[in-house]
DNA sequence: CATACTTGTTGACTGACTGCCAATAAGTGG
DNA sequence: CCACTTATTGGCAGTCAGTCAACAAGTATG
């Protein structure tokens, strides 16, 4: 008889490099960091351990890795409606931003996990930006348009990020509000951000 | 000469689980889970490696007691007026909480701060509780007094929470907002979401 | 069809870390 | 001064992450 199969398939680093991020974004997504080892990720991968060094470095790069892929919200740059009254627009974008989020189920809620105590200087600079990201699409669509890249105006918005990514907690993980409650909550909260608070925080100086 | 002073001296175990509890908050105040060793906090402590499993079994339940620790705000039943009309009730639940957060300086930050991916249950159940704490005593300065006991009201207040946090952090870690600016933005927020939102969200249907 | 070459992949080695437990000694009462 | 309680130590065993030289899958070459 001929020479079996072999007992491993070469695979372009891409690919491989690809595979092995999708098995960790699952594991890292389940447990929390410390609960997932290396061998775990290797096996679920069907590799060998040293591979993950190989391809991502360090453990903890892997995990960076795994936390990039799972901020950046997918067809985030996708049209709103950006005209018509405040609360048209406000309401289009809450019920885009609901319907994406449902779409990506617990995705999204593993991200916004809070994970205790332990400052992560890395991993809140790529949270930060994820953040400001959503803030500068949401005041594009319904900010006023005269100074929407204002910083203070963007800090708003991300701390609004807050309430969102709660929000979206008790509904989807906690199932304590429903969508349309959520879409309450999100829609009167951001009219009023726009309508009463960011007037007040102008660029220079206090209204 | 007489014996000289002992290698070590012997703590009550209140006093000496308190000392490495102290030790071990700082840690992973400074440092993420898994940067910190147990050979880290029995260095800074003065003690025996050894010790912190006899005190709090696993490095994981330390660290367990870390988190309880540290969220839970201090003088959080304090009381404040809770008659008047809404907008000072809220101005003043809202300046008051200021005032504490800004007391604790960076310790209120650090339990704020999302660590990124990672569903630790046990982790969420200790945030979670404090969240609920938290929104009990705001329902309780501000909510109307009818029901405010209901679960879903309940809920719109924790994801307030979430905005609460996110607002602070912008302003006592980024300074992107200054204390007026938070001031405004939580202060409005809670005065529609108690206006406009919680009457939308009754226990029984919807309005 | 056989051979040399490239490189994706493996497997073992090493140092570090955690949990465990019997031995030790600090403090106290008799 | 001595015996007793127990807080504390120190080392052992198992696990895990990072490194690297050797190996083999796939491809090009004659």
């Amino acid at each position: 008889m001929t020479a079996a199969e072999p007992r491993w398939r070469r695979l372009e680093p891409d690919a491989r490099r690809e595979q092995i991020l999708a098995c960790a974004v699952r594991l890292f997504g389940e447990r929390p960091y410390a609960a997932v080892s290396t061998t775990d990720i290797a096996v679920e991968a069907g590799v060998a351990r040293g591979l993950l060094n190989h391809y991502f470095g360090t453990k903890r790069d892997l995990y960076l890795e795994v936390v990039r892929r799972m901020v950046l919200l997918p067809d985030l740059d996708e049209a709103v409606a950006s005209t018509g009254p405040l609360r048209a627009r406000v309401e289009a974008s809450v019920d885009w931003f609901l319907d994406t989020v449902s779409a990506h189920g617990k995705t999204f809620v593993a991200v916004t996990g809070a994970e205790g105590v332990g400052t992560d200087p890395e991993i809140e600079q790529i949270l930060a930006a994820a953040d400001d990201l959503a803030a500068r699409k949401v005041l594009e669509t319904v900010g006023r348009p005269a100074d929407h890249d204002d910083a203070g105006h963007r800090a708003v918005v991300r701390a609004y990020g807050g309430l969102v990514k709660a929000a979206v907690r008790e509904w989807a993980r906690d199932e304590t509000l429903t969508r349309g409650q959520v879409h309450l909550l999100l829609s009167q909260a951001l009219i009023t951000i726009v309508r009463d608070v960011l007037p007040g925080v102008a660029a220079k100086g206090d209204a």
